[in-house]
DNA sequence: GTTGTTTGCTTCGAATCCGAAGCACTGAGG
DNA sequence: CCTCAGTGCTTCGGATTCGAAGCAAACAAC
């Protein structure tokens, strides 16, 4: 009973909200299958190693890999400690701070990723891009490029930082 | 060097994979707070439960539980018991096939659903639908129903069913 | 420089997740 | 009827997950 009636999502609303779930779903389970099979390697794992491939130092800040991939601390520290003992990426800490630990990718690492790769490239095809036209997948990146700006833009209504002092 | 090139995916499709991966993501994070915060439930709990209510009789196999929610059997069970437990849901073998289980939503089940609903809608508007024009919408769900149905119909290539005699 | 706060990461415990193996029922053949 | 394959679900063990708590470096205010 608000200025603002909560009134209920339009079916197009739901379709669109569904479809998103149930998308993002299918093609992560199929794509967890083939990057395990490929290269032994979780859905997770790939994400941090294909982020620091991209990065041109190779390396990132613990915290900024959390961020990007959307994880937990404490589930990043588990993943990048496995990735670490496969000799997949270094961790050392920064020279600047030094709290933070800088994760880089090895040589062996990029060697899992592009082993992995083309696999992970045909599978994307075949199951995002295939039934899609060039304008549909403009459209798609479009959209949703404009809300992932949104979301990062609005952090949760409670952006908890730890304990405030203030409310 | 095949007959197919692996022909790395263009600049656009990275961009709709990624913002997909990246929406979805942050959206599902978010959502599972809210839904825990309103009435304790996990995400998936609450999926299982939209479903049931949803269905005429209230209704549903585990099996096709699992199947639409994407979710592993074992993982499905695990749930459906912990939503048992709160009185959530009853579970009873099949009438016409001892081996099935129907899960049913209760009373108190529904709500739960209805206690947690608005606040869901209300986290949806905010973080998915605000930024998007109505033709957004439209065109998201066109694109991703298009792509889930091309899912759907070509189940992963290892559409293992349990060890097959034939290879 | 010293105290108090913030920040970056890890450790800890408990919850959740999955696949493999197991159990129970069904249906087809003989 | 008996067997055998197939299906539906659960149990089991191990791996992964997260949040809370802990620890140490950095920074601000004095």
């Amino acid at each position: 009973m608000a200025t603002e009636q909560p009134a209920s999502l339009d079916p197009t609303q739901l379709d669109a909200y569904f479809a998103l779930i149930e998308v993002t779903s299918l093609l992560r389970h199929a794509v967890e299958q083939q990057l395990k099979d490929a290269g032994d390697l979780s859905y997770v794992q790939f994400q941090l190693l294909a982020r620091l491939g991209d990065s041109p130092s190779g390396s990132h800040r613990m915290t900024d890999l959390a961020d990007g991939v959307v994880y937990s601390r404490s589930g990043l520290t588990y993943q990048a400690q496995l990735l670490e003992q496969r000799g997949l990426v270094t961790r050392a800490p920064a020279p600047d701070d030094e709290r933070s630990t800088i994760v880089t990718i090895t040589d062996e690492g990029r060697a899992v990723l592009s082993k992995v790769f083309p696999g992970h490239r045909a599978l994307l095809t075949e199951l995002l891009f295939d039934p899609l036209t060039t304008a549909d997948v403009s459209a798609l990146a479009g959209v949703l490029g404009r809300v992932r700006d949104h979301m990062r833009a609005a952090p949760p209504r409670s952006a908890a930082p730890r304990r405030r002092k203030g409310a």
